[in-house]
DNA sequence: GATCATACTATTGTCGACAATTCTACCACG
DNA sequence: CGTGGTAGAATTGTCGACAATAGTATGATC
């Protein structure tokens, strides 16, 4: 079995940190909110909470340091990136995950993942499609070196850098929550491994959409939508078998 | 010219009211920031704060007469919805809409509502088509009266109908979102006004393709999606007159 | 007269305390 | 033994005050 806490590490890493291109930019002064919202992030993410797990105030209080205002706003933001659920005059839980919100969220993505790769692939730079073509390399060597922590952080940004070669902020936005949730429930169900071969024959194939100049914008978002449901549709197959075999 | 304020009254009755098939629901007990925080976002709707207008914390204590924890609360939820900016230490502001804006959240709207066209046309009930058909019919004899306010709600409604029945409570709350930002986008620049007998031939045309058995439903997800895309052209092309008419 | 430093004001950020509500354990009653 | 009610504890909701920061106006210096 695969270390996941170093898998972890690697994904989220990629995930979280700063886009390189705006290295430029001073980082933001953020209060403390926002610092414990992105521990709190991390933390489930990690599965250091449980699904269904109540975010008391007074413990969190007695963790941070902090008062309770700042945790509230933590728990917002939280509740914005669909972590965790607040009831009112109940408290903030860590959202339960289960097989349902995997069926909703991929078709939504694929969707959104396929209309940013139409839009992209007329107007992405030469140096985006390098860049593409070096995570896609990537990919390659990680696949023949059966090294799944590097399959999935070049497979990320693959998908990172045409999302933003759309050049549209709401979409990208919109993607970066939905791919999110995705990741945490991917590992929320670590047993999985995705077939890293198929896969990655696919990637080469949407890579050469976007290279050739006369490509049907209308086929690769295709392509791309198509992927993404498979990839859901391979997720669920292994899923009824692990059920139930465990249910016997 | 139309009344915009009677307008608003009536559409944002449809949009925000409750669902009737969700009457038997007992009403959830809600804090003063989430009242807060549906109060503000009418008045924003309704063009009582201009955009780039910022919400100080104070004036608002003295409106609402309550404390800034709730209305910082509020705030949270307004962001949420896209109606308000928060940057840190600097305060609340509401967003400024501009043509690009509108840009970007047709083609997604568009693209998950064909989505959501397509999901629903295999598992729609009988009750909610008939549901369709009375919506539409309405919309028709708006069109006939000439009674704009009359089509927007029963169009919204129509959308509405079929956009629940996909079954995806996500996909339902993200469009929510984009419905909501496009209502305000469209009251932003109310003195453009649809083609009416247009817009209800196209849905007449997904009301049939909803009622036949044999509909392909990725024909229908096209229809759909074009439908709106060309929405948005049209309001493209009526504002850039007259951006060009106001600029001379 | 322009520019930069500085004091002042206004606004947001954080805190601890109190109020209101929900949850829990216990007990009386049928 | 199960049910309903009540008192207590735990938790969230709201408040007012203070701290920290950003914005503004004033004045000194070149």
């Amino acid at each position: 079995m695969i270390d996941s806490v170093a898998l972890f590490s690697t994904i989220l890493s990629v995930l979280l940190m700063a886009l390189p291109d705006t290295l430029t930019e001073i980082k933001k002064p953020v209060g403390l909110g926002a610092q414990i919202a992105e521990t709190l992030k991390i933390a489930i993410l990690e599965g250091e909470f449980r699904g269904g797990e109540q975010l008391g105030e007074h413990d969190l209080q007695n963790r941070f340091g902090v008062s309770r205002s700042p945790l509230r706003e933590a728990f917002r933001e939280l509740e914005k990136l669909g972590l965790i659920e607040i009831i009112p005059r109940r408290g903030s839980f860590v959202k339960r995950i289960s097989r349902y919100d995997i069926e909703e969220n991929f078709p939504i993505r694929a969707a959104l993942e396929g209309l940013a790769a139409q839009l992209a692939v007329q107007k992405i730079s030469d140096e985006t499609l390098a860049r593409m073509e070096k995570a896609l390399d990537l990919m390659g060597r990680a696949v023949a070196a059966k090294n799944i922590n590097s399959y999935y952080s070049h497979h990320l940004r693959f998908h990172e850098l045409f999302i933003d070669s759309a050049g549209n902020e709401l979409l990208k936005t919109t993607l970066q929550n939905l791919r999110m949730q995705s990741l945490w429930h991917r590992f929320s169900y670590q047993y999985y491994q995705e077939d890293l071969e198929k896969s990655y024959r696919v990637h080469q194939e949407i890579m050469q959409c976007f290279q050739s100049r006369d490509t049907d914008p209308e086929y690769l978002r295709k392509l791309v939508e198509h992927h993404i449901n498979m990839a859901l549709d391979s997720f669920l197959h292994y899923l009824e078998a692990f059920e139930r075999k465990e249910g016997a």
